[in-house]
DNA sequence: AACCCGGGGCG
DNA sequence: CGCCCAGGGTT
């Protein structure tokens, strides 16, 4: 069973393989980039973001030198932004602890801020060869589905499993197209919804067909649920500025820009707002005057429903409170710093 | 082991 | 609207 799984995913490998820019590549750093960037990111929302990425900062030491407000600018929008903290981090390691060489082996890979099983492995194998095999959701989906493993993925016989059948399965003597050859056919033929088993050349021997579970592999633990949030913002105008900060990293997008905020657990009327004991101590003795404020924007993540309000308002003294890391930015300031998409999407409609 | 972290595309 | 995506870090 296991000959006919790698014989024929092979083969079906060879006839396959996607051409994106870092399939086939060698180079450390490419692999690497092209790796985070594509965790938890389809190829097609990634690639645009490689591609500038490239452009911006050729090698490592490039990336590394830059300032984080640009590296940040340049993920803006990508989403899990603690990637392009870890991606600045690795990179000045690599650059300054390795003189620009990335550690040639997966415990090396492994101590890399950002890079935990899945990227060592990847890295080990597309640029170094290494007998290390990767395990993500495709390659989770493919080998549920032809073993008909029944463990969900996120549990930890279910982690064990998939490990171990993915290191058993693997093909020592070209681990780097064996890995690809699977990657590829879990996102191409062997795909969570309308999967190609009428023309699989794994259909003979394919558990989850015999046992008509494919619909149902692989397994997942349930969700917990959503958390719905009201996030009120201030847009607070004073001489043609207005007041930013960049988030801290207790919080959901930690290390972007955004306005001062009041977060309640419903919405509130401008009118309400603006008397809260949080706003009134920020307010008062500022002559703020209310503006104007937007409709609700609303962004879905996985696990939380953010509701967005901007409330305008505008103030001869502009005084804020001290206790905070309040800047005034002028708009061409700030076109250079990343905001969480809802916020971007207000920039973009109201200038 | 459980929880948290974005955003987009698709059925 | 729910699911999924070339996962990783923290608690």
């Amino acid at each position: 069973m296991n000959e006919v799984f790698t014989r024929n995913l092979t083969a079906w490998g060879k006839q396959n393989r996607r051409p994106l820019p870092w399939v086939g590549q060698k180079d450390p750093y490419r692999i690497w980039l092209s790796e985070v960037i594509l965790q938890q990111t389809r190829v097609e929302q990634g690639l645009p973001y490689y591609e500038r990425f490239l452009a911006l900062f050729p090698h490592v030491h490039a990336l590394a030198a830059a300032p984080e407000d640009q590296v940040f600018k340049a993920w803006e929008g990508l989403g899990y932004y603690s990637r392009a903290r870890n991606l600045i981090k690795a990179a000045r390691v690599v650059s300054k602890q390795y003189g620009g060489s990335f550690p040639a082996s997966y415990d090396g890979l492994r101590t890399l801020p950002g890079v935990g099983e899945y990227t060592a492995a990847a890295i080990a194998s597309f640029a170094f060869d290494l007998p290390h095999a990767v395990v993500d959701g495709n390659v989770q989906r493919v080998l549920a589905r032809f073993f008909g493993v029944r463990h969900p993925v996120d549990s930890t016989l279910g982690r064990k499993t998939f490990r171990e059948l993915a290191d058993a399965v693997l093909d020592r003597r070209n681990p780097a197209a064996w890995n690809q050859a699977m990657m590829d056919f879990g996102s191409q033929h062997c795909k969570p919804r309308q999967p190609l088993c009428s023309s699989c050349p794994l259909a003979d021997h394919c558990v989850a067909l015999a046992r008509d579970w494919v619909g149902e592999l692989p397994a997942k633990r349930p969700k917990a649920a959503r958390r719905t949030r009201y996030f009120h913002y201030l847009v607070l105008e004073h001489g043609g500025n207005r007041y930013v900060r960049r988030r801290d990293e207790s919080d959901i997008w930690a290390g972007l820009y955004d306005f001062p905020l009041i977060e309640k657990s419903q919405d509130l009327e401008p009118g309400e707002l603006l008397r809260e004991p949080e706003a009134k101590s920020w307010l008062d003795d500022g002559g703020w005057e209310l503006r104007e404020s937007s409709v609700w924007y609303r962004q879905a993540l996985s696990h939380q429903d953010i509701r967005a309000c901007f409330i305008k308002l505008s103030s001869k003294s502009g005084k804020l409170p001290k206790d905070q890391d309040w800047q005034a930015l002028a708009p061409d300031k700030m076109r250079k710093l990343a905001f969480p998409r809802v916020v971007a999407r207000y920039l973009d409609e109201q200038g």
